[in-house]
RNA sequence: GUGGCUGUAGCUCAGUUGGUUAGAGCAUCGGCUUGUGGUGCCGAGGGUCGGGGGUUCAAAUCCCCUCAGCCACCCCA
């Protein structure tokens, strides 16, 4: 039995799912491209490597997450948990440096071995935007425009708000985070066991912690807008300008955090209350230490991914269907001369449907239920004139027409 | 990974303190209706009661294990 059933965390995409999916997936290609960005997609598998010394050992991702094998080579394999460090792998790979600014639209499956709940897999799908060797913050503004541009098509912009800050430059996080390691420290009997553990390894990630005792500790924290140099500063501002100055409102949240090793700068979250404890449906930032951490020579980059489920899950019933013209013939003659004219309706674009088998009534009931907008009746009475019969389907009204004027005629219907 | 809730037909759900052949609505299929769909009437098919083990004369119902979904945590898309 088990065997029947899915991998835990894995769905199968039914139309009605897929159709969904596929309007997110394809609004956002859309949209994206009218900001400059070029569809690529990197493999779904990368050596393992690229993911572990690019997100950070110590992250969740990298600790717990990631979907790990040995090929039959005996190389380690891991199934892409992100996109991110897999288009900066293929920048770095195809020589990219030469084409800067690069601007990529990627979308696909990804897997995180976590444990399932509403909105969150082990396979699912996202769409993402990137785009690399742009040190400005030109980037960070465009980069975040498309996202909230993507949302706003797709209707759920009122159910999301935009939550932004800024992680410093290295300089800044370094001063930071002494800072911020000396109080914690001082403050480490009201810390939980999970803080304890971050202070070792990302002191600045507590600041997400939902724990009551370590909340009220970060209430009282130093925050990293004080500690920022002047280069970060203004980079900062000039970002939030920007994004003023393009209408989109954004929420500056001291606390937040992203929870990859390689981000600076710019950090945001498009977040929603619509689906339960998942909250971020679009996220991303600046990762300008990314490439030399790969092993590159160092190179700006700012993007970010969106879950293409959660989105489809705010969207809810998504585009309707394109409407065929069914064709109903009656009788056996009839039935010849309808694989004849679907095919050459087919040929000249129309969606057609053709039930295999039943009368009337039933052929009638099927173009009913597909939603038709025409049904094409063909009798002996129609044979023998050379006509058929089309049928509106919503006002019920009838029309004799000749054969040879049947395309012109269901032109309408297109 | 931690804690909790749930699991009966394709879907949504009934099923009394354990007690014969486990029900309903919707959906499906057939008929009323061999040239007319959406409403109507009649009928049929469809269930290892998530799976495995145990208690009992008897288990959908009680116990244990397991799988999956959901909720919260964790983390994130």
């Amino acid at each position: 039995m088990a065997y029947l059933q899915p991998v835990r965390g894995t769905h199968d995409l039914l139309p009605d799912d897929l159709r969904a999916q596929r309007f997110v997936q394809d609004t956002a290609a859309a949209i994206a491209l009218r900001y400059g960005f070029e569809e690529m997609t990197p493999p779904v598998f990368e050596f393992t490597d690229v993911f572990q010394r690019t997100l950070g050992d110590t992250s969740d991702i990298v600790t717990k997450e990631m979907y790990t094998f040995d090929d039959r080579g005996g190389d380690s394999i891991t199934l892409r948990p992100e996109f991110t460090a897999g288009i900066a792998r293929a920048f770095m790979s195809n020589g990219l440096q030469q084409s800067v600014p690069v601007k990529f639209f990627a979308r696909g499956p990804v897997f995180r071995y976590e444990r399932p709940q509403k909105g969150r897999l082990r396979q699912f799908h996202q769409v993402d935007v990137e785009i690399l060797g742009v040190p400005g913050p030109q980037a960070d503004i465009e980069v975040i425009a498309v996202g909230a541009h993507l949302l706003l098509e797709l209707g759920v912009a009122d159910d999301v708000t935009l939550e932004i800050n800024t992680l410093g430059d290295t300089e800044s996080r370094q001063t930071y985070r002494e800072t911020l390691v000396e109080y914690l420290t001082a403050h480490k009997s009201k810390l939980s066991e999970d803080s304890l553990k971050r202070l070792e390894k990302n002191p600045l990630r507590i600041f997400d912690s939902k724990n009551e005792g370590d909340r009220e500790v970060m209430a009282e924290a130093p925050l990293l807008q004080e500690y920022l140099n002047d280069h970060s500063r203004t980079f900062f501002d000039d970002v939030l300008q920007g994004l003023a100055d393009v209408g989109v409102e954004t929420n500056i949240n001291p606390q937040l955090v992203r929870g990859l090793d390689y981000y600076s700068h710019t950090a945001f979250e498009f977040v929603t209350t619509t689906l339960g404890s998942q909250g971020a449906v679009l996220a991303g930032g600046r990762y300008d230490g990314l490439m030399e951490q790969m092993g590159g020579r160092a190179m700006p980059g700012i993007g970010w991914a969106a879950g293409v489920e959660r989105l489809a899950m705010m969207v809810g019933d998504a585009a309707p269907t394109k409407r065929p013209v069914a064709i109903v013939p009656v009788g056996a003659p009839a039935a010849r001369e309808a694989m004849k004219i679907a095919q050459t309706l087919r040929e000249d674009g129309y969606h057609v449907d053709l039930g295999y088998s039943g009368n009337m009534g039933k052929r009638m009931k099927r173009a009913d239920k597909v939603n038709a907008i025409a049904s094409v009746i063909l009798g002996d009475d129609e044979l023998a004139k050379n006509v058929a019969t089309v049928r509106d389907m919503l006002s019920g009204e009838q029309a004799e027409v000749p054969l040879s004027d049947l395309r012109e005629h269901l032109a309408k219907y297109r």
